[in-house]
RNA sequence: GGCUAGGUGGCAGAGUGGUUAUGCAGCGGCCUGCAAAGCCGUGGACGCCGGUUCGAUUCCGACCCUAGCCUCCA
């Protein structure tokens, strides 16, 4: 068994070593609760639950996922609805959690709140002030990027450039342009925590960096987030964990996946094409979903239209095919293994497209054969998989099935279909057909296989 | 303008210095009462221009194009 990471900061593919033999801890930035999540959203959480079930096959997983509850855009959207922040962010808590869970995405090791951390927040804080890395001004306390001489070598830029190229109004207050917040005053309608500083609230970064440290200790092995974080976010990061604890290293994989957009255009809510996880599922079973967000390597761009979701219920209707109708024995499931190579493409840098590559050439293994101990074990080699990966949770009957329409009930076509079979063994295939023709009208395909026949309601 | 990634067959999307990706779609066949599903076979590709090489889609350089970041953002 080895694994292989791509890490930002080196920019390369590297075998991947645990700090500490046989265990492993890892940070991805969770969500900021003021709305529900976008399928962008999505990408990052299901991704890297993908490498946490890779992960845990062969080591002890610590995986801390935060969630950023004291934020600007919380403010905004309290003042906005006129609804008290604490209801909001509860709110969208459980819907973050409801929506990812319906990918499949299972709950990580823990899940730190910011809010309940901003006493560490303040520590760390006052260290990086003692240290000489960090000064108060004005009420803010900001990070003194000049006394961090590796700044910039996470999102690969200079000091120079990052001015040269700065858009942004400096505050009066830093002493330079690049120097970010830790702390910030809160006015009294504002959510704010008694400080050294006086009453205020954490900056952007710090909560991460605060909560890492609490959870997973000073040096974690692999903090992963949307690439859109590499700067500022993750550097800033780096440079308050690196300098608070005396340049023992942050994070020693840096995993960052592309972007994702929609119809090739930015999403965005001006332009109107944000996609929710909320409403998505109402219409796809989250296994599609899921499979459409892994059906590109991680680390490439992904554009999202209503073919890429047609297009991963087409594959994922030919793995519950394959499986349709076998019985695998629970102790036969228990000891299933997903096939080597399967495991060696995700191991590969979570290589999805190839292991998906390996999982069809399982399905047409179990296709081919006719030999029933032989379709059973394969059969649970594709469960197994499905295990790992993420996919076949549900029964291959039900998953055909599909939501009921009202118009035609699981008895009703039981019955049409009993009344065919009639038919059929008459040799009266006109009315068979006719059958067939009516159940296909209402969008249900019917099946004659050596068992019996089967149906399947089509893709709406 | 700077930084970082990309540009692969009808579509999606891996990978490789010379030999099949895979899925969907197409075509031919098998199976089927006919279909469907499945199986077998099959056509079709590596942005452009140079260079290195016996040989490059794969390495190097220039160019064109695209995306992300440089400002809250997964």
């Amino acid at each position: 068994m080895s694994i292989a990471l791509h890490d930002t900061r080196q920019g390369r593919k590297l075998p991947f070593e645990p700090l500490v033999d046989g265990e492993v801890t890892m940070y991805l930035c969770g969500p900021t609760v003021y709305n529900y999540a976008h399928i962008g959203n999505a990408r990052p959480a299901v991704v890297f639950d993908l490498l946490a079930r890779l992960l845990r096959r062969h080591y002890s997983l610590r995986f801390a996922r935060n969630i950023t509850d004291v934020d600007d855009k919380i403010n905004k959207a309290s003042v906005e609805s006129g609804k008290p922040i604490d209801e909001i962010t509860a709110r969208f808590i459980t819907a973050y959690n409801e929506d990812m869970g319906a990918l499949g995405v299972r709950p990580p090791t823990v899940e730190p709140r910011a809010t309940e951390h901003i006493a560490e927040m303040i520590a760390m804080i006052e260290t990086l002030i003692g240290k000489g890395f960090a000064y108060v001004a004005d009420g803010h306390v900001l990070f003194d990027v000049s006394a961090n001489p590796d700044y910039g070598s996470l999102s690969k830029r200079n000091l120079r450039e990052m001015i040269a190229g700065s858009r942004v109004e400096v505050a009066p207050y830093k002493k330079a342009a690049h120097d970010f917040v830790l702390w910030k005053p809160s006015t009294p309608e504002l959510p704010g925590w008694e400080s050294p500083w006086g009453r205020g609230r954490p900056g952007w970064h710090i909560e991460c960096s605060a909560m890492a440290a609490k959870h997973l200790g000073t040096t974690i092995d692999i903090h992963a987030g949307g690439q859109d974080l590499v700067f500022p976010h993750h550097e800033n990061e780096m440079a308050q964990s690196t300098c608070a604890h005396d340049g023992a290293p942050f994070a020693r994989y840096w995993l960052h996946n592309g972007f994702l957009s929609i119809d090739h255009e930015k999403m965005s809510k001006s332009l109107g094409n944000v996609v929710l996880v909320h409403d998505l599922i109402k219409s796809f079973p989250g296994e599609v979903i899921r499979l459409a967000l892994l059906s590109a390597h991680y680390r490439q761009p992904l554009d999202w239209s209503d073919d890429t979701l047609s297009a991963a219920r087409r594959m994922l209707d030919r793995l519950y095919g394959a499986v349709r109708g076998i019985d695998v024995p629970a102790d036969v499931l228990a000891a299933a293994e997903p096939p080597a190579a399967l495991v060696a493409a995700l191991e590969d840098d979570l290589n999805t497209p190839k292991a998906m590559a390996e999982y069809f050439a399982l399905a047409r293994e179990l296709n081919k054969t006719g030999d029933d101990s032989e379709r059973v074990r394969l059969a649970a080699a594709m469960y197994a998989s499905g295990e790992l990966m993420g996919f076949l949770s549900e029964d291959p009957d039900a998953w055909f099935a599909g939501e009921d329409t009202g118009e035609y009930t699981a008895d009703d076509i039981k019955g049409l279909l009993e009344e065919r079979k009639t038919a059929r063994s008459n040799r009266d295939f006109q009315r068979a057909d006719e059958i067939r023709d009516t159940l296909a009208a209402a969008g249900i395909q019917i099946e004659d296989g050596a068992e019996g026949t089967v149906w399947r309601r089509s893709a709406s």
